[in-house]
DNA sequence: CTGAAAGCGCTAACAC
DNA sequence: GTGTTAGCGCTTTCAG
């Protein structure tokens, strides 16, 4: 392939002029700037990003890391950041982790090896390493509910405790009193392993409970392994022999939807039966029968302060933060009072509204 | 940042020497290594990839372009063709354009500028330049839906006709004689405009309805702008007025999404009294109300073909191809007999089989 | 098994 | 405006 000598030699310049055009700096000659522009193309000529990230000490991207590619939240974060970075004048580099620690980890390394100007970890599992290394580097990161702070690293706590205390609040003011959480966790991994997330919403989900005992609510917490609509959907058949409950609610929409098909399958309607509530307020919430009660984390708030964290830090040398994002709670159509006890026993589906 | 003579002064050794256990060359004697690693830990020293590609000349990566992070059939995609790229030594370098052409062309050229081994383009959108830089640049890439082979192009042609034909054949049996097929292009374009897989699916739905006109078969095809989901949906309340159908065929899944609510909205039920079917059959079919019958992409024989096209290309020097994706029809239960014409006139959804 | 040294392709002073 | 040139941090012969 060609290279940046080869351009400056077709176009009788040196490869200053070359690398001049090729930057758009406005300080070539418009003659000889269409002499360079016409050997480029037709050498083909595409600047080589190593060699010239090597030589240029520093680059405008953005290393960012999600968990889960084909949960749309993380989709959507991921454009809302890019978005936010964009208008900053930066680029970003986008990897997943399916979950994996180690791929965590390897992640981090490989885009501190590619000299991100900092990094955005907005990730279910986390790993230790992960903060060492990025704090070592001195690599500007910020964490979606890490907690530690540093001159290098920020920290955006988001809201759950707030918004899962206002989708309890809301169920036991429809009347119900008898509650089940549904978490699910990645397969291949040990439901006491270490997803900050999952754990920091079902604390919450305790919490709130705690503070509704007065009023006689129960809760059950159930667990299964696996992609979360899977576990949302066995969490129906298995809990329901168990544990007796009006209102669910699951921790990411994905399980929702699990739980959405298991009470179909078992004659179950939402919400005339069961009440249901999911979380992180997908896009496709509003698309189901019935549109889904989740809990929103506001994604473009969320993007400007990743981003505005990461360019403060790196333009401004502002040491990292502790940022608190709000939640709240999007009513729709899968929650309602809970049917009388009798009819909640599994046949009164029929007669709606 | 630590370089590999900071390391190498420390360790004693030469740069050489770093090198080679930092590639885990195994022509190191072990306390030299252990000496080097130590080196490294103290340093928290990070390979530059940009001086190592620059050196190396050859990288085992692959860009991976898709259209639409937000939507699950790329993500799953994307995790097929990492997975395979992955069992045969490659990293794989994602990126979406969210339907831009602009960004299609400049992803390209920043992937080249990566010197990627190969692109593989998985969108909806399509430039005719983005062709050409590749071609011209001898990047090994494939395409989805493009079609010209050449010695470093390869295509694989989805069969949307056999697909699309399955699904109208199906509906026709079913007793289906007046269709809708509802499509949706992204907003802030025209419809015109070139969406290849848009474009060939439509055909491929006019060619079925061509075959089965002597059966009396009807059909109507209507598109609207914006994202998919809000756009089946408006194409219920509007479409509805203007034409009869007993069943409705969705480009993609995220508009059968949306049509599923524009039909709850209408007080219309899937399928008593319209049949629904969708295309890519995203994991989220299964788990709506009713789970959606699809046209099946099968990821995994996707993720294969391009890899593997990549890779002889790219390792054995064996020239483009032509590639034939067979789709299939995954019946679920949103098609269904027609409600006879009384029923169908809308407020028969309460008697359900 | 290890070291010396010549690049890789580009950028950015600095000089002209 | 444009050219010269010294690196950037690594890999890779080739000697030893």
């Amino acid at each position: 392939m060609a290279s940046i000598y080869d351009v400056a030699k077709l176009a009788g310049v040196s490869t200053a002029t070359v690398s001049a055009v090729v930057n758009n700096r406005n300080t070539v000659e418009a003659g000889t700037r269409r002499r360079v522009q016409a050997a480029i193309k037709e050498l083909h000529y595409q600047p080589n990003l190593y060699a010239s990230n090597l030589a240029r000490h520093t680059t405008r991207l953005f290393g960012l890391i999600v968990s889960d590619i084909v949960n749309p939240f993380f989709g959507e974060v991921a454009q809302a950041i890019r978005a936010e970075a964009h208008a900053q004048g930066y680029e970003v580099s986008l990897a997943a982790t399916q979950f994996a620690p180690a791929d965590l980890v390897s992640t981090i390394r490989r885009m501190i090896g590619m000299r991100v100007a900092g990094v955005a970890i907005i990730s279910t599992e986390i790993d230790p390493r992960a903060l060492e290394i990025l704090r070592e580097s001195r690599t500007p990161a910020v964490f979606e509910d890490v907690g530690t702070v540093s001159e290098t690293v920020s920290n955006i706590r988001i809201d759950y405790e707030g918004g899962i205390f206002k989708a309890v609040k809301y169920l036991i003011d429809l009347g119900h009193r008898k509650l089940l959480y549904v978490r699910s966790f990645p397969d291949g991994h040990r439901k006491e392993q270490a997803f900050l997330s999952i754990r920091l919403r079902t604390e919450a989900f305790r919490a709130a409970i705690r503070r509704f005992r007065p009023q006689g609510v129960q809760a059950e917490i159930v667990t299964y392994p696996g992609p979360g609509p899977r576990s949302g959907q066995q969490a129906m058949h298995k809990a329901r022999k168990q544990f007796d409950f009006t209102a669910v609610m699951a921790t990411a929409d994905p399980v929702a939807l699990g739980v959405l098909r298991g009470l179909r399958e078992c004659g179950l309607s939402v919400p005339h039966d069961i009440s249901l509530i999911g979380f992180d307020n997908s896009y496709f919430c509003e698309y189901l029968s019935p549109p889904l009660t989740s809990v929103n984390i506001p994604r473009a708030r969320l993007a400007q302060m990743v981003v505005d964290c990461l360019v403060r830090n790196v333009e401004n040398q502002e040491s990292g933060r502790e940022l608190f994002l709000e939640t709240d709670l999007i009513v729709r159509e899968s929650t309602a009072p809970p049917a009388n006890h009798q009819a909640s026993r599994g046949t009164a589906s029929r007669y709606r509204e």
